[in-house]
DNA sequence: ATGATATGATACCAATAGGTTTCGCGTCAA
DNA sequence: TTGACGCGAAACCTATTGGTATCATATCAT
């Protein structure tokens, strides 16, 4: 209930490469958006914009220091993407019993259907 | 250079929930597209559509059986995307140490500017 | 051979995304 | 107090996205 209007999610916000840059950039620290926007080939807007989607997604926060806005990562947002991911962990953690999985069922399929 | 025209990556993928729907289902079985449309709220042609861009990204495959086309999870690209989130897993793996991490920038930042 | 089925391709549409320029406002420095 | 600075808001543009309906083709069943 504490921020309405959550238009963006962390899987959209990290979809774009401008954005996932941007995370790495703020992990080190805190910065103003000028400084920001020096490290990206688009105006200062553009990067503002893209600010403004890590922050609705809850990826960034800010604060006013003077006639500056200072960014900052928060990576807690990126728990819900770990957690998603852990669920495919079986599928790759061990490639063999991913096949196994397959070809089973490919057996069963076959002498059902085939 | 065995798969040209990657036009859609891993990120990109993900971002939209009908296809992390699409993974997920995927993942317990293959299917042919008419069984997995049957999951969703839309035309075959727009399911369709997102098992394009799954492909395209690595995340799922295909295989032709009769009339029909199969299509099945392939987990592996998912760990770009797991790589990447490591990055940032001592930002909350305890967040003590990163709020000891700001607390000291700001010492530094407060004595030299403000 | 004929008709139903499963699918991809294509053309089309509205909404969103990513970018720009311009403007206004609060803050800092002279 | 008068500029310059840092920033967000707004209007605008184009390309992409997510969806539709329609069509062509290959396969299966009769």
């Amino acid at each position: 209930m504490s921020q309405a209007a959550a238009k963006h999610d962390v899987y959209q916000a990290i979809a774009d490469p401008t954005r996932r840059k941007l995370l790495g950039l703020l992990s080190d620290k805190e910065m103003p958006v000028k400084e920001i926007s020096g490290h990206f080939p688009m105006t200062r807007t553009a990067v503002s914009k893209h600010l403004r989607i890590l922050g609705e997604a809850g990826l960034v926060q800010e604060r006013k220091v003077g006639r500056e806005t200072r960014y900052r990562l928060d990576a807690e947002p990126l728990k819900e993407l770990k957690d998603w991911l852990a669920y495919f962990d079986r599928f790759w953690e061990n490639k063999l019993s991913m096949l196994k999985h397959y070809v089973e069922e490919e057996e069963v399929r076959s002498y059902k259907e085939e």
